[in-house]
DNA sequence: ATGACTGCAAAGACTTTGCATCTTT
DNA sequence: AAAGATGCAAAGTCTTTGCAGTCAT
């Protein structure tokens, strides 16, 4: 029984709004960034599409960063990195994962291996910065 | 300034309790399981004491698994897997994590990349088994 | 018309935090 | 005695959900 889906123009802005940014938007985010042009847009609204989407595979989720989960409008496999700092997550096209992986993986251990995942974590560039120009007055946010 | 650290039953018992399993536990499971021992232990105590724990780096998060942070007792980089049916988490102890890529990912990049995890999603062998013999009646929690 | 989609607000789930009290040093 | 650590419960965040009204087919 699949419940059959129908357009709408809110998901459709959703789905556009997530793809138009390499942010990796929060709910939050997709939902103050659609509010001046679609006024009554409700957050719950936002949440029920991201979690379609998922289902669908046409987005992914790249974790929760800092309380917030974080979506990926591009579905294929790619690595990312997260600021620990500001939790800006940024692709790394040019980090290559390998699809045969996953099976030999699944071979040596026994699982039913579907995708992986590689993540790092560090600082971006304006948080190095702005560390450096930092007085340690107060302990910073960034671990 | 650092702030000192005092001795504490409590959170020796915490560490050991993370440390004495490897199913990559919550905040929950660690109070549940203290608790016939330590029935005055409090939730708010354990949630400390793994954020302390975590800043010393003396265990590290695994991520956020159904809405729950799960902690590894072992800080030294490996890779995970996590199963998507019942959540459980498990070390993938036989993949080699290089931590080269860390320097050459700065390079490529610009950024402070300080650690890199490699992440494994799929089924697990108990899940895989139960979702065989099960009838197609309801829709699997198994995305 | 029917079934899906949405807004709204309440409810849920997990985590953090303030404060008085108890411990460690 | 001084500074940490804890219990308790309230507060905080983020996310999910029930229901009545709206929209697509």
């Amino acid at each position: 029984m699949e419940r059959a889906t129908r357009y709408s123009k809110k998901r459709e802005a959703i789905l556009n709004a997530i793809r138009a940014t390499d942010i990796h938007p929060s709910a939050e985010w997709v939902y103050q960034t659609l509010k001046p042009t679609h006024p009554d847009l409700s957050l719950g609204t936002v949440y029920r599409n991201l979690s379609l989407f998922q289902q669908q595979g046409i987005i992914q989720s790249v974790g929760v960063v800092n309380g917030q989960e974080r979506f990926d409008g591009v579905a294929t496999p790619h690595s990312h990195f997260i600021c620990r700092c500001c939790g800006a997550v940024m692709d790394l096209h040019r980090v290559k994962l390998d699809p045969a992986l996953d099976r030999s993986i699944a071979e040596e251990y026994g699982l039913a291996v579907e995708r992986h995942e590689l993540t790092f974590y560090g600082s971006c560039q304006a948080c190095m910065t702005k560390e450096q120009s930092k007085m340690p007055t107060k302990e910073s946010i960034c671990v």
